[in-house]
DNA sequence: ATGAACCGAGTTTTT
DNA sequence: CTCGGTTCAT
C-alpha cells in the first residue's frame, strides 16, 4: 500500500497559527487533501499533548487515530462528501535551537518524531530542564543540535530527528545567516544518526542533488502548515505498511518492507529568497551572474542579498544535479486554491474561490490525487481554463518569476494574455464534469506483487474499456479527439495492476516528445519513484541496444557520404536518389548499396535507418522478446519498423497493442506504410480491431464537416458547446491575411469589435487558443507579417528559443570557435545530456549536423571531445538550472497565436483554427497524392474544438508571380448546410479594416 | 579552373 | 522570386 504523509505542521499553540486548529479539524483537512499520515506538531507543548491524549488513541503501530472517527464530519461544513475520519497521526515537534558554536550564533530548526506518548512525556521532562516548552508550540531552546539529537535517541530506540527546511537563511542547518556548511559540523559524532533532511518550500530535490554530501540522506518535504488549508502543500509518498518503524526504516533506507517514494513540491522559485538581488535596485541575478559580478550589485555597488539557490551553489560540488540512484523523484505542484484563484482572477481567500474549491473536491475527490492524476478531459469539462491550468502545471509549463531579497516569487500557469481573455468572465460555470459511463473499479489482483498499485483512470467509455482489456494482438483505431493517449496509458496501468512487471512492458512512440509525455503521465499515475515501463522511440531503443560505438549521422551528413560514395551520380540527381534510397530502405524495397554501406563502415558511422536495420538483424540472431509491446501512432510505422515491432513481440503477437488512425497518416513521404489495419493483419492474421468513435474534442458541426474526409463512419460528438464552421473567400491573398489578422486582433483587443458572432462570449479566441494552419512553411511569413502589423503576438515553431539565452549563446560561440564551424545546430540539447558529460555533448553536437563535415576526416571522437573540452567546459558555461530557467523564460512568450504547418500541428488542439490558402496546388499540394492531402486536410480540421474557419484567396502572389487560383477541391466536400459563410456584416468591418 | 548566364522547380519532418 | 545546378565562356 502507498500513502501520503505530511510530517511537519503546527498546532494552535505555535506563533501565527490558526486559533481554531484542532486535531479533528486537521484530520478532516488531511482527508480533503489526500494526506493519510499527518504530523501532530508541537507534541511537547502541554496543552497540545493533552489534546492529543484526549482526542487520539494509539493505533498499535506507533501512529495515532481519532478516538471517535465520526467527529470529523462536522468540522468542514462546506464539504458535502463523506469523511471517514481515518487520518493517522505521528507524534512530532519542531524545536528551535539557538546556541553558539564555532564562534558564531547558530539558529537551527529540527523536527523530532516519537512513537509513543510516553516517549513524548519523557522527552518533555528532560527538555523542561533546559527551557520553557509551553510558551510556544515550537519551543526555543539553548540546546545545540548534537545534544538534542542525543536526547532524542536516548528517549526511545525508534525516535528520530530530521533537520528542518535546511536551506532557509535564518533558521536552518545550512542557512546562510546562522547555519553550518556540513552535517558533521552540526551534529558531530552523531551525524551518522541523521538520515533524512527536509528540503523546505524554497528548494526542491533537484537543487539538493548538486551537493554530493547529501546523497546519503532521504529528502523529505512537508507543508510546515499553520492552518488546515495549507496542509499537504508539500508531502511525501511512502509504500509499505503504515507503521512507525516502517516509516523510519523507509527514511533510513534500512527497510526491506517499506519504501520512500518521493515528494510533491512547490516550484522552488516561489520562495522569497530563491535568487540573489536587491529589492530596492530591482536587480535579480542568478548565482552565476552574481559570481561574475563579484557579489556586488551593479546598480548601487553594495553586496547583493544571496538567495537559497546561491547557498546551494556555495555548498555544491557538482555543476549539474545528479540524482543518486536510491533517491526517488519528485513532482512540482501548485496548490489547488492558488490555481482556482488564478483562473478566476480572484484572491485565494475569496468566497468564490472557496466555493469552487469545495465543489472541485466534492466532484473529483481529494486534492493531491486531483492535482496529480484527475483526467484532464474531466477537468476541462468542469472548466476549460482550469483544466488547461492543471495540464500546464503537470507539464511543468509554468511561468516562474523567481523570488529574491524577500520578494516572493510567482508561479503562474496563465499568461497576461490569458488573463485579458479570461479575466472578465463569470466565475466557473459550476457544471458537473461530463459523465462518461463509469465502470466498476477494477478489483486488485490478490497476488498482485507491485509495491505500488496504480489506479486505472475511472473515466473510460465502454469502447475505451474494451480497448484496455481485449487480448492482443489488438489494433485500436482511434480517430482524432477520441482519447488515444488516455486509452494507451490506461491499458498500461491495467497491465501493471494485473501484476505485469514494468520491465515486461515496452511502449513505442514516434517522437521523443511523445515518449517523454507518456513517461510523465505514467509517473503521475504511479507516483514518484515507481518503476516505469520503458517508453521510447524505436531509434532510441536501437541506439541503446547496439551500444554507442558508432557516430550517428545527421541527415545532411548521411547525404554527404552518400554523394561521396557515388561520384557517378550527377549532383542534381543525387539528393533525390538519396531520399529515394532511404525511403526504400524504410519500406524494405531497396536494393543493396555496397558503396554507401562500405563507406559508412569504413568511417565507423551509421545513419538513422542503419540503427533500425542493425537492430533488426541483431534481433533475428538473438531474439529478445518483450511480453507486452504497445505502439502509439501506429499509422506512422514504416515496414522496417513493423518488422522490428514484430521481432520484439513475437509471431503470435499476444502482447501486441497498436493504437493509431489511418486517417491521420500524413507521413507517407517518410515511408509510413499506408493502411494500418492491412499492415497489422499482414503480420498477425488473428489481429482483432476495435474502433474508438467518441470524439471529446470538437463540437458536432465540426465533426460533421470532417466526416467526408475520413474513411470511417462519422465520430460521435461528446462536446455540445457552441461554435461554427465558416468558409471565406477573398479577392487576394493580402486581403485574406489581413482579414484573419484583424479578426484576431479585433477580438483580442476589444471584444466589442468582434462581430463574427454577436452571441459569442466563450473562450474560443483567447490568445494561445488560436492557430493558423498552413500546408507549407513558405505560406507562414505573410501571415506573420499581417499579425504583427495588427499587433498580435505570434508563435512560430522554429528552433527552440532557448538558443537566445545568453548562456547558451556563449556555449555555442565557444564551440563554433573551437571547432572552426559557422553553425552548430538549431536543436536544443536535452538537459540529461548535460549531466552525461562532454563526451555525450560532443556526440550530440556531431549528431546535430554541420560538425561532421569538419570532423569526419579526423573521425576520432576523442579528438573532438578533447578539442571541445579545451575550449572550455560546457558545465562551466551553463548549468542545467539556468538552461531550465531559459526554457521557462522562453515559454513565457509560447501563449501566442500559433502559426504552424499542419504537420507540426498534429497532436495539438485549439479552440479556433484558421485554415487559409485552401487553393488547388497548395492544399492539395500539386504533385502530392490526393489521398495523402485528404488526410492532411482532415488532420487540420480535427485540431479545432469550437471554431473552424476555412479561407482561400482568388489571387495569390506565389513564386514571384501573381497567379489566379481556384478553390481547393476539398472545400466542396464539406456539407454546405453546416457552413456559415463569412457574411456581409463581417465583411463590412473587414473592409473598413483591411479591404482597399 | 573559375565565373556569368541560364534554367526549372518550389512539401511535409523525425530519428 | 530564389536557390541550386548546369552550361558555356573565359
Amino acid at each position: 500500500m502507498t500513502y501520503w504523509a505530511d510530517l511537519h505542521i503546527h498546532s494552535r499553540y505555535s506563533r501565527a497559527t490558526s486559533k481554531n486548529l484542532s486535531l479533528e479539524l486537521l484530520a478532516a483537512w488531511a482527508e480533503v487533501k489526500g494526506i493519510h499520515l499527518l504530523a501532530t506538531g508541537d507534541c511537547l507543548h502541554a496543552a497540545w499533548l493533552t489534546a492529543i491524549k484526549e482526542t487520539l488513541i494509539p493505533d498499535g503501530n506507533g501512529f495515532f487515530i481519532l478516538r471517535d472517527p465520526k467527529v470529523v464530519a462536522q468540522h468542514l461544513p462546506w464539504y458535502h462528501g463523506s469523511l471517514a475520519g481515518s487520518t493517522r497521526f505521528i507524534l512530532s515537534t519542531e524545536i528551535s535551537s539557538i546556541y553558539t558554536a564555532g564562534g558564531r550564533v547558530r539558529k537551527i530548526h529540527n523536527l523530532v518524531y516519537l512513537p509513543t506518548v510516553e516517549a513524548a512525556q519523557s522527552l518533555r521532562q528532560r527538555l523542561l530542564q533546559i527551557g520553557n516548552l509551553d510558551a510556544d508550540g515550537r519551543p526555543i531552546l539553548g540546546l545545540n543540535s548534537r545534544d538534542l539529537l542525543a536526547m532524542v535517541l536516548d528517549t526511545h530506540p525508534e525516535a528520530f530527528l530530521v533537520p528542518a527546511h535546511i536551506w532557509t537563511p535564518w533558521f536552518s542547518l545550512f542557512g546562510s545567516k546562522s547555519g553550518f556548511d556540513t552535517i558533521e559540523e552540526c551534529f558531530g559524532d552523531l551525524a551518522g544518526e541523521v538520515f533524512a533532511l527536509e528540503t523546505g518550500l524554497s528548494s526542491d530535490p533537484e537543487m539538493n542533488w548538486l551537493v554530493s554530501a547529501l546523497d546519503r540522506f532521504r529528502l523529505i518535504s512537508n507543508s510546515d502548515a499553520h492552518s488546515g488549508e495549507k496542509l499537504g502543500r508539500e508531502a511525501n509518498r511512502f509504500a509499505g505498511a503504515m507503521d512507525f518503524a516502517a516509516l523510519r526504516g523507509a527514511l533510513a533506507g534500512t527497510s526491506s518492507v517499506a519504501a520512500f517514494l518521493g515528494t510533491v513540491e512547490f516550484f522552488p522559485e516561489e520562495g522569497k529568497y530563491h535568487l540573489d538581488g536587491h529589492r530596492a535596485c530591482e536587480v535579480v541575478l542568478t548565482p552565476t551572474q552574481t559570481r561574475e559580478l563579484g557579489g556586488i550589485c551593479p546598480r548601487c555597488g553594495k553586496p547583493l542579498t544571496l538567495g537559497v539557490l546561491h547557498r546551494v551553489y556555495q555548498l555544491a560540488d557538482r555543476d549539474e544535479p545528479q540524482q543518486p540512484p536510491e533517491h526517488p523523484g519528485f513532482v512540482s505542484l501548485i496548490p489547488l486554491t492558488e490555481l482556482v484563484a488564478e483562473v478566476l482572477g480572484k484572491g485565494s481567500g475569496t468566497q468564490v474561490v472557496r466555493d469552487t474549491y469545495a465543489h472541485l473536491i466534492s466532484t473529483f475527490g481529494p486534492e493531491l490525487p486531483l492535482l496529480l492524476e484527475a483526467p484532464e478531459a474531466d477537468l476541462r469539462s468542469f472548466h476549460p481554463l482550469l483544466g488547461e491550468a492543471i495540464a500546464r502545471m503537470r507539464r511543468g509549463q509554468v511561468l516562474r518569476t523567481p523570488g529574491y531579497d524577500g520578494i516572493y516569487g510567482r508561479i503562474h500557469t496563465l499568461t497576461p494574455e490569458d488573463r485579458i481573455q479570461f479575466g472578465t468572465f463569470s466565475p466557473l460555470p459550476l457544471k458537473e464534469p461530463h459523465r462518461r459511463s463509469r465502470q466498476a473499479h477494477l478489483t486488485l489482483d490478490a497476488q498482485q506483487k507491485s509495491a505500488l498499485p496504480p489506479t486505472i483512470p475511472q473515466t473510460l467509455n465502454p469502447e475505451q474499456m474494451k480497448a484496455i482489456h481485449a487480448p492482443g494482438p489488438l489494433l485500436v483505431s482511434a480517430g482524432p479527439g477520441t482519447g488515444k493517449t488516455h486509452t494507451l496509458v490506461a491499458r498500461i496501468l491495467a497491465l501493471l495492476t494485473h501484476g505485469v512487471p514494468a520491465h515486461d512492458i515496452l511502449v513505442l512512440t514516434f517522437t521523443r516528445k511523445a515518449a517523454q509525455e507518456l513517461r510523465h503521465r505514467l509517473q503521475l499515475h504511479l507516483g514518484p519513484g515507481a518503476a516505469l515501463p520503458r517508453a521510447d522511440t524505436l531509434h532510441a531503443l536501437a541506439f541503446a541496444a547496439l551500444g554507442e560505438q558508432h557516430l550517428l549521422l545527421g541527415e545532411d551528413e548521411a547525404f554527404a557520404l552518400f554523394a561521396r560514395a557515388h561520384p557517378e551520380y550527377p549532383a542534381s540527381k543525387a539528393r533525390n536518389l538519396y531520399t529515394d534510397l532511404q525511403r526504400r530502405r524504410e519500406t524494405l524495397t531497396a536494393p543493396p548499396d555496397p558503396a554507401f554501406t562500405s563507406l559508412k563502415a569504413q568511417l565507423g558511422v551509421i545513419d538513422y535507418t542503419d540503427l533500425l536495420e542493425r537492430w533488426w538483424e541483431r534481433l533475428r540472431v538473438q531474439p529478445s522478446l518483450v511480453p507486452h509491446v504497445l505502439v502509439d501512432e501506429a499509422q506512422d510505422l514504416s515496414p522496417l519498423q513493423w518488422q522490428l515491432v514484430r521481432a520484439l513481440s513475437g509471431d503470435d503477437g499476444a502482447g501486441v497493442f497498436l493504437i493509431g488512425d489511418t486517417d491521420q497518416s500524413i507521413y507517407g513521404f517518410r515511408g509510413a506504410a499506408g493502411d494500418l489495419e492491412a499492415q497489422a493483419k499482414g503480420l498477425w492474421p488473428n489481429l482483432q480491431t476495435l474502433r474508438l468513435t467518441c470524439n471529446y474534442r470538437s463540437i458536432p458541426t465540426i465533426i460533421r464537416a470532417m466526416a467526408p474526409f475520413s474513411r470511417f463512419p462519422a465520430l460521435h460528438p461528446v462536446q455540445d458547446g457552441k461554435g461554427e464552421v465558416r468558409i471565406g473567400s477573398f479577392a487576394t491573398a493580402e486581403h485574406e491575411a489581413r482579414w484573419i489578422a484583424h479578426t484576431i486582433a479585433a477580438f483580442v483587443g476589444q471584444r466589442s469589435h468582434w462581430q463574427m458572432d454577436t452571441a459569442d462570449t466563450d473562450s474560443s479566441m483567447g490568445l494561445g487558443e488560436v492557430a493558423i494552419l498552413v500546408r507549407v512553411q513558405s505560406l507562414i511569413p505573410p501571415f506573420e507579417a499581417a499579425l504583427r502589423e495588427a499587433g498580435v503576438p505570434v508563435y512560430r515553431a522554429e528552433g527552440d528559443p532557448v538558443w537566445s539565452h545568453p548562456g547558451v549563446a556563449a556555449v555555442v560561440a565557444t564551440v563554433q570557435q573551437a571547432l572552426g564551424v559557422e553553425t552548430v545546430s538549431n536543436a536544443a540539447p536535452h538537459p540529461s545530456l548535460l549531466e552525461a558529460g562532454p563526451r555525450a555533448v560532443a556526440t550530440w553536437l556531431v549528431e546535430q549536423g554541420q560538425l561532421v563535415a569538419a570532423f569526419l576526416e579526423v573521425a576520432a571522437l576523442e579528438e573532438l571531445t578533447e578539442r571541445y573540452t579545451q575550449a572550455g567546459s560546457w558545465k562551466a558555461l551553463l548549468t542545467q538550472r539556468e538552461l531550465e530557467l531559459a526554457n521557462h523564460a522562453a515559454y513565457q512568450s509560447a501563449q501566442k497565436v500559433a502559426l504552424l504547418t499542419i504537420h507540426a500541428a498534429k497532436g495539438l488542439e485549439f479552440n479556433t483554427v484558421f485554415m487559409p490558402c485552401l487553393e488547388e496546388g497548395l492544399l492539395p499540394w500539386h504533385g502530392s497524392s490526393e489521398e495523402e492531402e485528404r488526410r492532411i486536410f482532415y488532420v487540420a480540421m480535427s485540431r479545432a474544438r469550437q471554431r473552424l474557419i476555412l479561407t482561400y484567396a482568388r489571387q495569390r502572389h506565389l513564386w514571384g508571380r501573381v497567379q489566379r487560383t481556384t478553390p481547393s477541391r476539398f472545400l466542396v466536400r464539406i456539407p454546405q448546410e453546416l457552413v456559415r459563410p463569412v457574411d456581409e456584416r463581417t465583411k463590412t468591418i473587414s473592409r473598413q479594416l483591411a479591404f482597399v
